[in-house]
DNA sequence: ATAGTATTGTACATATATGTATAGTCTTGG
DNA sequence: CCAAGACTATACATATATGTACAATACTAT
């Protein structure tokens, strides 16, 4: 990664022109982290300005409140998380396994889906009731993806909702807990998941190329 | 429940003697409350005291500071939760099937295991240095009473860690997922738990037993 | 009655945060 | 040089919150 926070700070980007320290982006870049790591609470225009080193009043240059911040962050979470998924849902697939472990990229791939940015607004719905509509309807928006990948591959509709259930929570749990499993640990099972996800186990062609696109991205 | 936020409130509760108006627990209660609901940023001495209708200072005559009454929170929460747990994970069973069905009275009885404090706990530890130690070493406990579990029952020790890991975090994925399945549902596929976390399906009279006790505690 | 416990109200000091307003500064393109 | 864009510094108003200090109660147990 070695991500540069600021947009001043990466020698690769387009050097900015007139007296521009910081940009919109990096605004919400660092609102976004902070919101990551410390809670949405903590997203504060003063601190935020502090950690920059610009002053505090130039954040209304780009932002109307801290409010609007708070928005656009919402918006930022949707491409980041829910955009990725129902992308990787839609993609064509000779099989079920074959789409489920396409699916599974966004598991492994943060560019696909951002699983800390979504803990950090699951985080935050349960503190505000506009959060928490925007995040059930972005949960079954997923859902209904995930079905439609399984209709697509001859599921009925009550199978193909129960699975589809299964599969998106699931994975939700099993990336709370964190687990200490190395990548191997984690491949060594992927064939179980499958057939508890699919009823079917999946080819060894298709679990090998999750795994090189596993360790791709991770390893 | 049906339960009364403050002792004054509670007909069954000793009436409160001198100028009492509210008592050290119905602090701790309500600020228990407000943290699982709204987050621990949202318990402010301010607004219990307003939503208890006793004035701010009065606050101070049973606690030093707010952080005094945080750190007593998480003496509660460490009662309410870990205390529990630790006391169904030791208890004697003839099967290892029986003794994980008793550690699951845990999931359905909130006397013995309050899943949404720990929950807020869990969240609080992402945001404070001290309280996620606190929560590291409680895993660590609760892990370990659940691998002497498995030890009693004859599991060799590298098995009966990975069981132990396995049943805790899966537990608190499953919780977390919110997932709306009624009792039934849930009561449908013990025996297939059972089979996954130890390797044994259970017997009839021991998942009856179990359906009855979460009939019981939830139904 | 009076000591002890619990409480209120008020004042004060301090800290943090948002948002408005305004005058001034720096840099670059035209 | 000058206009435009991005920014700074400062002041101010307001809000929220913690914590200290203290005088004035209100019960109630002995």
């Amino acid at each position: 990664m070695a991500d540069p926070l600021l947009h001043r700070d990466n020698p690769q980007a387009e050097p900015l022109v007139g007296n521009i320290k910081v940009t919109r982006q990096d605004w919400l870049h660092l609102a976004l982290r902070v919101m990551v790591s410390d809670g949405i609470e903590q997203v504060k225009v003063m601190t935020l300005a502090d950690r920059m080193q610009v002053s505090r009043s130039s954040f209304y240059w780009y932002f109307k409140s801290r409010q609007a911040l708070l928005d656009a962050l919402l918006d930022q979470w949707e491409t980041r998380t829910t955009s990725g998924m129902l992308a990787q849902a839609a993609r064509p697939a000779a099989t079920i396994t074959e789409a489920v472990l396409q699916l599974q990229h966004c598991v492994v791939n943060r560019d696909l889906f951002d699983t800390p940015l979504d803990f950090a607004v699951r985080d935050w719905s349960r503190r505000s009731a506009p959060v928490r509509k925007r995040l059930e309807q972005a949960d079954a928006r997923r859902v209904a993806a995930i079905k439609d990948m399984f209709l697509r591959h001859g599921y009925r509709p009550l199978e193909a909702q129960t699975r589809a259930r299964v599969l998106y929570y699931m994975q939700l749990g099993y990336d709370m807990a964190q687990l200490g499993e190395t990548l191997d640990q984690r491949l060594s099972s992927v064939s179980q998941y499958l057939l508890v996800f699919t009823g079917h186990p999946g080819s060894a062609e298709e679990i090998d190329a999750f795994a090189a696109y596993a360790r791709h991205h991770l390893g």
